[in-house]
DNA sequence: TTGTAGGCGTTATCAG
DNA sequence: CTGATAACGCCTACAA
């Protein structure tokens, strides 16, 4: 059937054998601003037009060492946070046309070093990460020595020379436990998140910076850590309650967790908006619309993604100045799950 | 400061050197079943080592004409339905030692075709294809014409010649359609899903069906259409309500929908559970959490994800088979949102 | 303004 | 079992 053709895929000789020029004036054609004749360029336009040549950014990549890619590298694509940052993160890289390699190490890291591994093979210009628990330094710093831009983006591990852009946590965490404070609460918990990991070192240092403020001594009994899913959220919270002088609210390390709080705070009895008060952190689409909905700290996921890609862009074009760590401010949302809302 | 060297990535060519062979030798020494001697394997491995090396797969690709690199394109990151899907995927893809990059089309399909464009580009070795709202079926053919194999997920276009793996949406709807006629319903609603959209048409085709097999005429009053989202879903809720006989239950399109309208019951006052009945599709987790937890049809989206996955594999190993429509089954969750779980 | 030629790192062919 | 060498498709000095 076929006739004697060797090859399917259509090349730039192609193309110039078509338009009766060489491959170099069909490749610089190709480029906005190039010193090709206006006249020569229609000709290469009509000629990729009628062969049906598509640019293989393989063969560029091996030529110039850019393949145009960057590596998106989360823990948890099923938290809607997580969703939202990615979605950020693409317009931004789209509209410079780049291409985002989005991978979910699942919070594990040695998954997280193999995929490290793998983006760099598949020769990605940089890398946004969110570290997993454990991250191994070494596997990351690795990746920055071999030159491409990394940026870390709402969590971080310490001693790696790169950008970091994350949320304000401390500042988040004392200003929502300020207001806990001004509601009248006295034994307030603080639920999970693992230990060690910033998001909840941060974030315990505001709960006890305005707690030191308000002079009540820190209690550990109140401050159980856990992995950050919506289970771990309930059982923490029954925990809690199970010890001799039980919180009267809790700060929960996210919305996920708050929101299984609230589940098994409902289970308990417990009436959260005026017994009990119950937050969390992120604001999650489905924290404005759980029953009751949830008082936490709006953290905006998507404008979070964004900046980080710029920053990210910004060390691609050159930018070598020394790292900086971005703060994206939050702000307090108050709804019903403190009884805020309607004692204010 | 740097000595003379001019490049920095560390080729198979030196590692040749070190270990004192050809770079054909290292390249067969670094393939698993290939005929060199032990011997030579381990001063390879060892030089791999000291050197630093790191494979180089656009040079491979160039040669090979493989990537090991598939696209998974998807209109609705943060729906967490996709979120699961993607994930299934990714395990799949992941344990036979293939790259996903994860493309959201945000559901435009200008969008969608520039996307696909990209993938083509980057030299993807295969799709999967979730396509979105009047999707351009010329830009995926040509795709498939170029010899890569397509797998629409979840949803399809018609007139395309791939694979689909996606649930038995007639049946589904039917059974739970079926199940409100048994709770003593007559005005049933189907709110929203866009005009034409396979999942729209199916569904819409079980709950017709259903109700034809009890004699109940259909009234397009009580189907209106619209896009997938959370707000739709409160807006199409309030439509409906306000005609001259309005539903006394309401199947949406999918989850996200009735949760939104779950809140819009909410204001209006209707007690839904014992007043008024309201179901989706997917079961995504919130579906068990909300108040009152949301009747839904429980569609395993990872394990679709899987299954198309696999199915992609298949054809990439060489399948070429017609193309296949695999179902995958999906079953009734009754909670406490279509008063079921009660009065049964 | 356009063409020539060489090389990016890998794999496949073919000899030794 | 191992080595030499020629592609793969593109970009870019440099020459014309």
């Amino acid at each position: 059937m076929a006739s004697g053709r060797k090859k399917n895929s259509v090349a730039l000789v192609d193309v110039a054998r078509e338009a009766g020029v060489s491959t170099a004036t069909v490749s610089l054609a190709l480029q906005e601003g190039s010193r090709i004749s206006a006249e020569t360029r229609e000709r290469v336009r009509k000629a990729v037009e009628k062969t049906g040549y598509r640019y293989n950014r393989f063969a560029a990549k091996l030529r110039t060492g850019q393949s145009r890619t960057i590596g998106l590298l989360i823990t948890d694509i099923s938290n809607p946070y997580f969703a939202a940052l990615a979605s950020g993160v693409e317009t931004v890289l789209d509209a410079h046309g780049y291409m985002t390699f989005l991978v979910n190490s699942g919070d594990q890291s040695a998954r997280q070093s193999r995929q490290l591994s793998t983006l760099m093979e598949h020769g990605v210009d940089g890398l946004l990460l969110s570290p997993a628990e454990g991250t191994d330094v070494h596997s990351v710093s690795e990746l920055i020595q071999s030159g491409r831009p990394v940026v870390q983006v709402s969590r971080w591990v310490a001693n790696l020379p790169c950008d970091i852009v994350a949320p304000d946590n401390t500042a988040m965490a004392k200003e929502l436990t300020r207001h806990l404070l001004m509601l009248g609460h006295r034994r307030i918990g603080f639920l999970g998140g693992t230990e060690g990991r910033s998001a909840r070192i941060e974030r315990l240092a505001g709960y006890s910076q305005a707690l030191a403020a308000a002079g009540i001594p820190l209690d550990p009994t109140l401050t159980p850590t856990g992995a950050p899913t919506r289970d771990n959220g309930a059982l923490l919270l029954r925990e809690v309650m199970a010890i001799d002088n039980p919180p009267t609210a809790v700060i929960c390390y996210h919305d996920l967790m708050a929101l299984g709080a609230l589940r098994a705070a409902r289970d308990l009895g417990l009436k959260v908006g005026s017994d009990f008060a119950i937050v969390g952190f992120d604001d999650i689409t489905e924290a404005a619309l759980s029953i009751p909905s949830l008082t936490t700290v709006h953290i905006d996921a998507e404008s979070i993604g964004r900046a980080a890609a710029t920053q990210l862009l910004a060390r691609l074009d050159g930018d070598a100045a020394e790292p900086r760590h971005l703060t994206i401010p939050a702000h307090l949302v108050v709804r019903e799950s403190c009884g805020g809302a309607r004692r204010q």
